[in-house]
Formats: C-alpha cells, sequence, structure tokens
DNA sequence: TATGAATGAGCCTTCATTCAT
DNA sequence: TATGAATGAAGGCTCATTCAT
C-alpha cells in the first residue's frame, strides 16, 4: 500500500507547505518534488496526476481529523455539549497548522469544479457526523423537533467555514480558539427546544 | 461613461454566461466576445483586462444587488423583520438568474487571491449592511445584548452563503427561496434576547 | 497635392516627435493621431499606411537637407572644402533638431528590411553628392587617383553616420558639430594624393 | 553548464538561419524550436526568454570572433599590418556565413533600445580592441600623435560597418574580402604620420 | 524504484486599418 | 474632409506529464 510508505506523506506534507507559500497557482510539480527532496518523476509512483495529490491531501488530513473528533464526541453526552466540542475541535485542528489552515480555507477553494466535488466528497463523512448530533438531539428533545436537518447543518458547518476563512484572510492574527464557546452557543441558541 | 453605454453591459452579461457554462478556467476572452456578439479586440475598449471584466461583472451584480436590498430593508421596521427579508431577498437574487448564481458561488472562487481581495472589498458594501441589522436589534432589544457583532455576521453570511453554494452544488434542483423563513427563523432564534 | 496641405506636415513632424520620445515600436498611429490633434481615420487622408509616414518622414527632411546641402557646396571652390563643408553640414542638421536625431540615427533603423530598403532610395540623392565631391577631387587631382569610389564614399558616410549616431547613444551630451573638422581631415588624409 | 549541451549551441545557430530567412520580426520562437528539431518549451529550458536567445546568439558568435581576431593579432608586429589583418578578419566572418551576416548586419538592428543596448555592451570588447591598435600606432610612431582615439575608432568601425551593410544589402553579391586592403589602406593613410 | 530532460497544447492582448456617419 | 468606434490576426511562455536510462 502506497500510503504505507514514507514518501507518500512526505510528497503530501510538501505540498502543503508549497501551498500555502506560494497559492494554489504556483504550486507546480515541480516545486512540490524538490521540497519533498525526490524527482519530479517520482510524484508519479505515488500520486496519478497533480489533483490527486490534493484529493489525497484532503483526504489524509480531513480523514483523521474526522477520526479524532469522533472519539471527542463519544465521550460526551448531551448533543449540546457534543456540538460545542465539535465547534472547539474544528477551530483546535485549524489553529494547529498554520499551513494547512490557508491550504484549505484559501487555497484548495481555487481548484476547479471537479476537483471541489471530490473534495466536497471527502467532506461528506464530517457532515455525516454534523448530523449525528442533530439528529440525537432532536430525539433527546434538546432540539426543536421541527428543526429542519439539512438547513442545520448548513448553519452549523456554514458558520463555522466563515469564521474561519475569515480568520485566515486576516493572517490568523487573533485566537480562533478563543471564539469557538460564542460560537457553539449562538447556534444553540438555534436550534434549542425552548 | 463606459457603463452607460449597451456595449459594457452586453460583454459583462456574456461573461456570466460563459464563465457559468464553461468555468472559470475556459472562460477565454475571444468566446466572451463571440457571446456578446463583438470582436476580442472591442472588449478591450470597455474594460482594461480579463481581470477587470470579473472585478466589474461581480461590482455591477452585487452593486445593484445591494441597492435594491437596501429599499427593501428600509421598508421594514423590526430587525427581525429585516433579517428575514434579508435572507429571503439573497435567495431571490441568486434564485433569479442560474447563470448569475454558478458563477458567484462557484466559479469566481476559483480566481486567485489578489482578485478575491478585490472581490472581498466590494462585498464590504453588504457586509455592513448586515451589521447595522444587527446592531439595530441589539440597540431595541430585540437581540441580546451580549452578541458579538462580528461573529454574528459571519453566522448570517456563513449560513446564507453555505446554504446557497449547496444548492447550486445541487443543480439548482429545489427552492431555495422556499428555504428562507427557516434559516432566517434559525439565525433569530440565535441572537434572539429572550 | 497633399504635401500643400498643412495637415500633411503636422502628421510629419508629430511623428518625428512621438517616435523620439516613444522609440520606435511604441509610436503608435493613435498616438500620432493625437500628437498631431487629428483624429486616427485622418491619418489615412494623407498617408496610405503607416510606413508611408515614415517614408514621407524620411523624405521630407532628408530632401530638404539634400537641398540644402547642395547649395552650401555650390559656394565652395576645391573638393577638400567641399568634403569639409558636408561633414560639418551633416553634423549641422542633426544637432539642429534632437528629435529628429533619435529617429534618424536609432529609431527608424528599428524598421523592417523592406521600409529600410525605401529608406535607402531617399539616401541614394545624399549618396549621389558625396560621390560627386570625390568625382570632382580625383579629376583634379586633390585625390589619388586610384581611390575606390564606392569604398570612398562608404568610408565618408560609415564614419560620419557612426559618430552621429555614438553621439546620440551618449544623449547629445557632448558638441558633435565642434568635431566636424577633426572628422574631416582624417577623411581627407584618407584620399589625399601625396 | 548549459553552453557546454549541444542543445544550446543548436537553438542559436538554428536562430541564426531562422531570423535571416524570416526577418527578425517573423522569427517565432515556434519556427527556430522547429528549425533546431526541439520542442517549443525545451528552448525554455536553455533560454530565459526569445531576447535572451538573441543576446546569446550575439555573444557567442561575435565573442568567438574576438577570440580569433586577438590570436591573429598577437602574430602581427606594426599597428598598420594589425589594421590591415582586422579589416580582412572582420570581412573574413562576415563572407564564412551568409545567414549570420544578414542577422548582425540587418535584422538585429531591428531590436529595441534595450537589446541593441545589450549588444552594444558585447560590442565594447571589439572596440577595445581597436583602441588598441590605435594606441600602440601612436606610441611607436606609425600613426599621429594628435589622432583623436574615440574619432578614429568611429571611422574604422564605420566604415567596416556600411561596406558590410551595403554588401548585405546588394545580397553579398561580390567579393567583400576583397575590398579589405584597399579599406585598410583608406584607414592608414587617414592615420598616417607623414 | 528513481531520475529529470523533454514535450507541446493553450490564450490574453495590441494596434494598424476600415467605414458608417 | 473629418471622425473614432470597431475590427481581428498573431505569438511568447508555462507547466503537468512522460519515458529512456
Amino acid at each position: 500500500m502506497k500510503r504505507d510508505k514514507p514518501k507518500y506523506h512526505q510528497i503530501i506534507n510538501a505540498a502543503v507547505v508549497v501551498i500555502a507559500e506560494n497559492g494554489y497557482h504556483h504550486a507546480q510539480v515541480s516545486k512540490i518534488a524538490k521540497q519533498a527532496g525526490v524527482a519530479d518523476g517520482t510524484i508519479y509512483l505515488y500520486f496519478k496526476s497533480k489533483e490527486d495529490i490534493l484529493i489525497s491531501l484532503f483526504e489524509e488530513k480531513m480523514g483523521s481529523f474526522v477520526e479524532k473528533t469522533q472519539k471527542i464526541l463519544a465521550g460526551k453526552k448531551t448533543a449540546s455539549e457534543k456540538l460545542l466540542v465539535l465547534v472547539e475541535s474544528h477551530f483546535n485542528m485549524l489553529s494547529a497548522d498554520r499551513h494547512l489552515a490557508v491550504v484549505t480555507q484559501l487555497e484548495l477553494r481555487q481548484s476547479n469544479k471537479e476537483l471541489r466535488l471530490k473534495i466536497n466528497n471527502v467532506l461528506k463523512n464530517y457532515l455525516k457526523l454534523i448530523d449525528e448530533i442533530l439528529r440525537s438531539g432532536i430525539e433527546n428533545g434538546e432540539f426543536r423537533a421541527s428543526l429542519n436537518l439539512l438547513l442545520a447543518r448548513q448553519m452549523i458547518f456554514g458558520t463555522m467555514d466563515e469564521t474561519a476563512t475569515t480568520w485566515v484572510m486576516n493572517d490568523q492574527k487573533y485566537d480562533l480558539t478563543a471564539m469557538a464557546p460564542e460560537v457553539g452557543n449562538m447556534l444553540l441558541n438555534g436550534f434549542s427546544a425552548h
């Protein structure tokens, strides 16, 4: 399996750095190869195409993030508590790696429609996580029974995403994680049963 | 003044169609010229560069949208009413022109950082509109006094934007405007003073 | 006759200024029209093409220069005297109009082969003048009988031209005319019968 | 080092042929690539830009010419002998490669001012060679002590250049080299101490 | 596995010239 | 005569991918 070999991750991490520092459109394969310390051609022994690097990048990073989030959520009982932890976890992930934050919030969005559809596919597991929180909240009466699941999920993801993008656009110069409780509470108020 | 001449708008509208149908990266100037029914060179009598077409496109469309929204909001008294109308108006605009919806929600985001900064500049007037609604709501006690204005604005814009993007990505096959009241109410619940 | 109308000369003089100030490749017809105070289309009522402007420019300026030189030479008796006066006159003409000097020594040489062939055609009258000086000098024994007329003419023209070009390339910051006697004498030494 | 690889010279020689046959303004990069038997993109592995090809072309050809001339001159004792050999060598070089003659005498002069300044820089080494001949001739009494070095150099270069250009413009249909002794002697007469 | 030299498709912009008024 | 808006052809350069070694 490719992903077990060290160069696979070496190349993905090189891509994160190169894209963050040069921007999506100036992140040539040759630059990524140089940053990874391999030859241009070697890239193609591990990835089908440049696009494949980007999708794999997102899969790897998002995949491990979803796993971590699942574990954290498992320890929480109420849907409200889970939502608050979700927001905090989301902001934490982005704060932990400033290069990755730039790449996911700004640069990867410059990709074409097809690539973004594939990226959205990767996102689905994360959206499912949100859906589960909402469903459990409705079931146990924390959230309004009349809540439109799709819209509520879009409100959660849209709010977190917009907040994160604004933060990256402002050069990450304030503390994003510190905003998590307030963002979480606003969302909770929107869903609350009372 | 160039913007008063018919060809100016002819070219901008052609650009919307061409970008929507071919994608941002395949929207060659020659295609736009053909769609507008003018020669390639004529484009450059009205726009400095291809980028200038895109910025002007956004300015024209967003500008007239902000104006319209301002007028509609002027007739409303409470902040809650204004917020509901804002969401409805936002969704209405996108529903009214399916090409424009694709362009603003998907294609224009593929532009480089520089162009997006200019686009964000145009967006500022819209964000100010949202801020004013929030401020008035806090002042007259409709919204919680403790509301963080920046976060609340990001929640409003993020939610509308995410909802609209999801709708476009699903080929606009359901009724976006019909979702406005529910989206508006969820947001209101999040800000409500009670 | 076109050349009797004021706009004809207006356009030619505008061309000299525009080419000198912007360089051959940035001297667009529209710039020349603006400088001449006429519309772009008007240019084509007086000249067949842009190339025609440049040839006419050279014809007009060179033509009047050859005429003046002929008159001056007519008053001189010996070939040596004539040669000295020719050099002085040549350098005088270039010193008199710094724009024209730039245009003839630098900018017009950037034109393509065909245009330069036409320009050379205009030059022929000037070269004939030189030939006549040489011929009379040989006839009356001032210059060596064995002199190769073609080579001698090339030496005269090549030396004056190279000297003038170097002077223009050095921003005309020294006195070109002051060099005329020395240049003339060197040439005379080369042709002298003794 | 790029200049040690065969394709470097392959491309330069292709450029000489293409420019000579099509003229400076019709010498597209794609034509040069085809003539060199490489892909368009390969050009840019060896040269920064089209302009870089032209400068390199001049540097290579002029550079090797100056070297050869230096060696030939080293074997000559008197300044007069050196000057005669210089003219002969100059005309020989141009006669040896009819394409190169067209390129250096006609086509390259159509380049813009910037490029010509760079070309002039390359020429400086050649002009130094001329200056040294003149200086030595003055020192050992062969040439007049009163000789103006700058003017004398301009006479030498201007005469050779004009003679060569006229020859190229007449389609190289007579023997340029055969003219060298006569040109050389005329110049010598101009500088001679007696 | 690994290399890196070579490939070649693709597009924005300028500007001389025309022609309806 | 005079205008000036409109035309449309033409080319340098980048970079993802391949393949011989």
